[in-house]
DNA sequence: TTATTATTTTATTTAGATTGTTATATAATG
DNA sequence: CATTATATAACAATCTAAATAAAATAATAA
């Protein structure tokens, strides 16, 4: 649906996904010279991409000194992961109650997908970083995706995107526990079970959390 | 603190308050060479002010089309009414469980505030809108101010700004009611009774929700 | 060393030119 | 007449270049 063409979204994309694949590292300097030759942008474009950046939060813009890849701190990071789970529990129960044969068709494809992916995930994490997030994504987004709020998914996406950017730096993936957990989460949605799909949802985020703070250790 | 020196911020500060006071009217196309002239700034810097400001939402950005200010409607009224009630809520109990002195004190005084001005906006509600929105902000902020997430902050304040956007539409003013309802908070805040707070907050923004649906009618 | 000044780097901003897309008016076709 | 094709105008997207201003760095003097 979303074409991409132009130039701007282009760069957009590839620089967020680069940050948030720790490519372009937390509390690193964007220099626009730099970002226009390596992105192959002009410097207008550089600008609009990373003041959208800034504004969801990936990039800090400080006046007159320019752009900075958002920092680490484990506050952040705690924020994001607790934000989430308000969020993201939230838009399952509506998304349950709302449930209907579509959104549960979608939900059942999305886990099965995710599900292969696990396999090979455990194997050779830092190659499947990408495949996983995008797998992983998918049927975070299909849990929550019939709760008729499109300004709660917008918000959703962005902290999702977020919170996956501290795992990324993480190298051990969570892996067998984190498998089980989906696998609940799915179950439990189907049966329309909204307490046990969202609390189990809430500790699969919090575990995830605490996996993730060993960064800071 | 945050200085507002450059050009960019400025003219993003005035658009953004010129769509949210409703001097740029929903769903127009925003063109680059007039908001170029009569913004004074350059096309650069116009596509930035709008490329953030459709990032938050007050902006839509369709490509090769253009921008335009996000239109209207009952929908997304409702579900910005209701992400609100979810998030500042949430605030709102995080920060009467850290509550200070600091913040206390800073409560009282921005009640007040609020109460002085609202006698004035009753009679001439039209030409206090500016000073009746700067001072409820205030009033809702200070609520806030105190649960230690700057993401759940940011997240809160885009979120009020759309909701009095659609409030800004409406002529009429709630009064009486609404701050008998700021009364009710603002004392539940300090006696640190959550529930009776939270519970009247929620009451807050649903009935303001359901004064400015009158929009829609 | 510390403070001050000069130099370099870089962000900010604007202007102008080019390209490509969308919207419209007009003409051609069935 | 309705539909489709074509030309034209309007405008967004993009880039380059260049001027200004602020910040970072190096060089100098106290």
């Amino acid at each position: 649906m979303n074409e991409k063409n132009t130039i701007s979204s282009i760069t957009y994309d590839v620089i967020k996904k680069d940050i948030i694949f720790g490519k372009l590292k937390p509390s690193i300097k964007l220099k626009l010279d730099n970002l226009k030759n390596s992105y192959n942008a002009s410097l207008s474009t550089i600008r609009e991409t990373l003041n959208r950046l800034a504004s969801e939060g990936f990039v800090k813009a400080e006046e007159q000194r320019g752009f900075f890849v958002n920092s680490f701190s484990q506050d952040d990071l705690i924020e994001i992961a607790n934000l989430r789970v308000l969020l993201e529990c939230h838009a399952l129960e509506l998304s349950i109650k709302n449930g209907d044969t579509d959104w549960e068709g979608n939900l059942v494809a999305s886990h099965h997908k995710l599900h292969l992916l696990e396999k090979e995930t455990q194997k050779d994490y830092k190659k499947n970083r990408e495949e996983w997030k995008k797998y992983d994504w998918g049927f975070h987004l299909a849990l929550v995706s019939n709760c008729r709020s499109k300004n709660l998914l917008n918000l959703h996406s962005i902290l999702y995107d977020k919170y996956i950017r501290y795992q990324m730096a993480v190298t051990e993936y969570r892996g067998k526990e984190a498998e089980e957990e989906h696998k609940i989460i799915f179950e439990a949605a189907l049966k329309r079970d909204t307490k046990l799909a969202t609390e189990t949802l809430e500790k699969h985020i919090l575990k995830g959390l605490d996996h993730t703070l060993t960064i800071f250790k």
